[in-house]
DNA sequence: CGGTATCCCATTTGATACTG
DNA sequence: CAGTATCAAATGGGATACCG
């Protein structure tokens, strides 16, 4: 399968990895969400090349995570600020950030600490059940497809397939 | 800079993205939350190329987030299999199905659902702040650098930055 | 500052065939 | 079943130069 084709496919995962699963895009959001707005500081902020750089903040706009404004009171300033539709990815971030800080932390321990400013505690966001208030462990849940039974198959073309994910 | 060394940044989002971050290890890993453990379930559930696959799994088991056992009972049955290290990857897929689901369903809603097994409901896992139960929200967080106003710099060796995050 | 344009090499990929 | 081997084609990427 070509990885055009993957946000075609019926599964969020697959539809959200075609949009924020390219490598940079996901460093260009890192440092969105760390406060940079302006081109400049992206390039230095994730060392990307310029050209790469241009053509990720233009397809993060087109998707409508980052909104492309000119900054009032510099004129030609422009700014990339997250959308709404972007700092809902924030969920993202934040479990890429605490799995490394678990996992791949060197001797001096997570470079950064997260701070919830709402109660002043130093944390680390986790993941609950809404309903019940516990932690989520990935035994705990069961997947339900959409349709359970009702495969659905196209004419098949090539090596097109049907994912019901 | 060079892709390869990303995974040097001292940045646990830049060094999580150098392990699951390429594209079509993200989609194993779905597969292998869903239950799939052998080679040519992988291949069918992503419709990865087998030589891309191979080298995926390899890299993933090289990563310690998968382990290759030879099953029992069945002769020359190959299983991979999550490890710690990789069913903590849990809220990486959930952040991505939750985000595929909110932005990017089509009409007939998201592909899957999710039950809480312990306590029955079928839910949604969210982010909260351990201390004070409240949901995250990106703007309560701040982040805070490890050490503050100390920067290292380096003799720079090309365009080899330093980031502290 | 905020990009585009260009050049050109390195890597990835997809398809297919083959092996133990 | 679980891969490897091979190879052509496409894509990605870095550097650099240039523009409004």
């Amino acid at each position: 399968m070509r990885w055009d084709s993957v946000g075609d496919l019926n599964c969020s995962v697959a539809r959200t990895l075609a949009i924020v699963g390219e490598r940079w895009t996901m460093l260009i959001l890192r440092d969105a969400f760390l406060g940079h707005r302006r081109f400049d500081e992206f390039q230095t902020g994730t060392g990307i090349a310029r050209n790469i750089l241009s053509s990720r903040l233009r397809a993060l706009v087109a998707n409508g995570i980052l909104e492309r404004v000119k900054a009032e009171g510099e004129v030609g300033r422009i700014e990339y600020r997250l959308t709404k539709k972007g700092i809902d990815l924030y969920p993202l971030i934040v479990a890429m950030l605490k799995w490394g800080d678990t996992w791949l932390a060197d001797e001096h321990g997570p470079p950064l600490t997260l701070i919830h400013r709402t109660c002043g505690a130093r944390t680390t966001p986790v993941m609950v059940c809404p309903q019940c208030g516990q932690h989520i462990a990935a035994r705990d849940m069961v997947a339900i497809p959409r349709r359970p039974a009702h495969h659905v198959r196209r004419p098949a073309r090539g090596t097109h397939r049907q994912a019901s994910r």
